[in-house]
DNA sequence: CAATAAACTTACCGGTCGGTAAGTTGATAC
DNA sequence: GTATCAACTTACCGACCGGTAAGTTTATTG
């Protein structure tokens, strides 16, 4: 049994990304990051200079690992209609089996208020801009305006990492077994509202 | 003209909603709320005890607006299908005139992660029961189990909450032009999402 | 005019924050 | 065997944090 030897600025990366989803930027100082794995808070400006820069680091990952699963959307899914019924499969799946993305994304989104304008490097740009290809690609939405494409592609990007986030408050209100039920429901409702069917192979009472 | 005499708890608690919807609960200092109204934190100190109250006292603010603005939509339509496009209506416009609002709530929802078992006093509960008493009313959903019924007034809520705390963002990204029209078709494409339509009023190329 | 109470203020405290500066350690290279 | 370098550490700094304690100001009331 192999350890497998991760680079300590990954190390570090994964780390921050829990603490920070959990918590947010102002929630979490680099002590906690840096205690979590045995070490001090100077080893982490030793790799990454600035706080600011720490956080950068772990969007970006994120970023890039959502590319990916947008990639592999694109070379698997024969048409369009399949490509945006394969991508809201696997981004529901993403942001149910890794909360955390969800978590940072919707925090990032609401921390970049004023940021926003200034940095002009935005990490999200290229996933946004592919998510709404596929959107524009299907039927439904060919002949529409792009602003109408995009507002789509927004609603459901919305949708599921809304319902990520809100897993741990919804089990507070009503109870894990009525919420595992939400769980197993909603991305084939979300399916089902796309392509305008009428839920009828959803569970009735 | 008179001054409208705002007692001085409110005017606390109207300023404090604005910044922890900017910054975040640890991104505000007492310090920067009482500033802001030229005073000292020892103020806010002696109004709400501790910083938690204060943040407590702005969500319970929040809460109490949307349950009159649901209150609203029991008084005035007809019938449970006219209810949920009221509601619909209602939630979106407030979401859009009050983008604080959302993304409090935004944030409330992430950052109550480990409050939200301990604090068993969830101020919005009212009024996420409400809500889905209203989806499960419409035809589409009274025969579902109440998981379903839940999962899709979540989906509800979130799609309106994540448009309106993207705004800023989009902006960045798409541009005013752009994101102005997205906001024009945003309610009308939930509303034909929920109605099973095709969408064949909103705007083509 | 004295008493009371609301709505503040200044002064201060222990603790934590991000970041700087100057070592220390352990492995590798020549 | 010593020079080099990555990956840390300890020690420290000024700023800021939430909260306590003890006044001060202002208006109201008997």
């Amino acid at each position: 049994m192999t350890v497998t030897a991760e680079s300590p600025k990954r190390k570090f990366i994964h780390c921050a990304l829990r603490l920070f989803a959990e918590r947010g930027y102002f929630g979490v100082s680099l002590a906690d990051v840096a205690g979590e794995l045995g070490l001090t808070k100077q080893s982490i400006i030793y790799h990454f200079k600035t706080k600011d820069a720490l956080y950068g680091a772990v969007i970006a990952d994120i970023a890039q690992r959502l590319e990916a699963t947008i990639d592999d959307v694109f070379a698997q899914a024969p048409d369009a209609r399949a490509q945006l019924e394969a991508y809201l499969r696997k981004l529901g799946q993403h942001m149910l089996d890794h909360p955390r993305d969800a978590r940072l994304i919707t925090r990032e989104l609401l921390d970049n208020l004023d940021r926003a304008q200034a940095d002009n490097t935005w990490y999200m740009r290229r996933f946004l801009d592919q998510s709404v290809a596929i959107v524009a690609a299907h039927p439904n939405w060919t002949s529409k305006t792009p602003a109408v494409q995009a507002a789509i592609t927004y609603q459901l990007i919305g949708a599921v990492c809304y319902f990520s986030i809100s897993d741990p408050t919804l089990n507070a209100i009503w109870g894990r077994a009525r919420v595992s039920e939400m769980t197993e429901v909603f991305v084939p409702s979300l399916l089902d509202l796309v392509e305008g069917e009428k839920r009828e192979h959803l569970p009735s009472k």
